[in-house]
DNA sequence: ACCTGAACACCGTTCAAGT
DNA sequence: ACCTGAACACCGTTCAAGT
């Protein structure tokens, strides 16, 4: 089968979860995919932009659902632990998406929306919350729920566990402490 | 001079500062330095622990002050902000000591102490708020707070100005608003 | 005790040349 | 259009040998 973007992406994703981040290199991806490293480039542009394509690719799928915006943010931040327990090192990948171009990731533009749902209800004037705003809460919650997500992961790999897939009592406490406080 | 551990890390404190991260590489500080890469290492463990070393002297001097617990922890950001605001990449530095032993940063020491207090002043009973709930909160404000500085950063980066000492407005609001869900 | 020289096992990226 | 081969300019870390 001939090299694809698509391809790349997905070997990427799985020598992610299976070695890690250090061992993501894009020689090892070549080798896995039984081309020359200079194949790869002529699908991506770089390393840096293949890393962000992943993070999209392992946020894409999680969605918000609930009755009211913060619930529905909640229940996002869960979806998102459910979906990233098990991939090694998400944390810096996601990170790195954030820093370069956090729009380009769903997660970030539909809590941004529900963020500003959520002041316009409070404030229950309709003036509305500034979408400027909504994204800054968006990309601190992301922040949150990584760094949240990370910490656990380091514990259970010290302690030689596997993660659970059910978010911890700490990481909902962090979850719930990060909406309300820009509700309030 | 002879070479000692000291040296090597206020070296690599100037080297961050002027080139940023990717160019900080045990190779280009030992050129730095005059000496064989292979000569660093019988002063420091190795990268990863050199960079450890490196965040704590970044926040070592951050100061918590105010009227309340509350009020101490916000001016220790902003602190934070401005001490690290002209240090390249300081935020991913931060992340890797946090990942690594958080406990070993000051500022996490701090904050953790004034999160029980806080804890303890709102529920005004004296059976106070457990230590691990403590660090936990820290943690996560550092998080946030060096998730809003590298935004900060990067912002300025691309607009080609140089980044102000005092915290602009939107870090002031995630600073807020990650004590104040705190403490609800 | 402290450092050098040299090696080992890697990197990301580019690009002429081939099919 | 798509890929190889080979190079360029690097990495972190180790370790025998020297002073």
């Amino acid at each position: 089968m001939a090299l694809s973007r698509e391809k790349i992406l997905s070997t990427a994703f799985d020598l992610l979860k299976q070695y890690g981040l250090a061992d993501l290199s894009m020689r090892r991806l070549a080798t896995e995919l039984e081309v020359a490293p200079g194949a790869l480039y002529y699908h991506v542009k770089n390393k840096q932009q293949l890393l962000a394509s992943l993070a999209s690719r392992m946020v894409a799928e999680v969605e918000f659902r609930g009755p009211s915006p913060a619930k529905a943010l909640e229940f996002g931040c869960l979806e998102l632990f459910r979906q990233l327990s098990q991939v090694r090192e998400a944390a810096e990948v996601i990170r790195l998406a954030l820093a370069v171009a956090p729009e380009s990731l769903r997660f970030v533009r539909e809590a941004a929306r529900l963020f500003e749902q959520l002041v316009d209800e409070v404030q229950d004037g309709a003036s509305g919350g500034s979408p400027a705003a909504g994204q800054l809460a968006a990309t601190m919650l992301l922040h949150v729920c990584v760094s949240f997500l990370e910490e656990e992961q380091t514990r259970a790999l010290l302690a030689g566990v596997t993660i659970a897939e059910q978010a911890p009592s700490s990481y909902i406490a962090a979850v719930q402490a990060s909406i309300a406080g820009w509700s309030g």
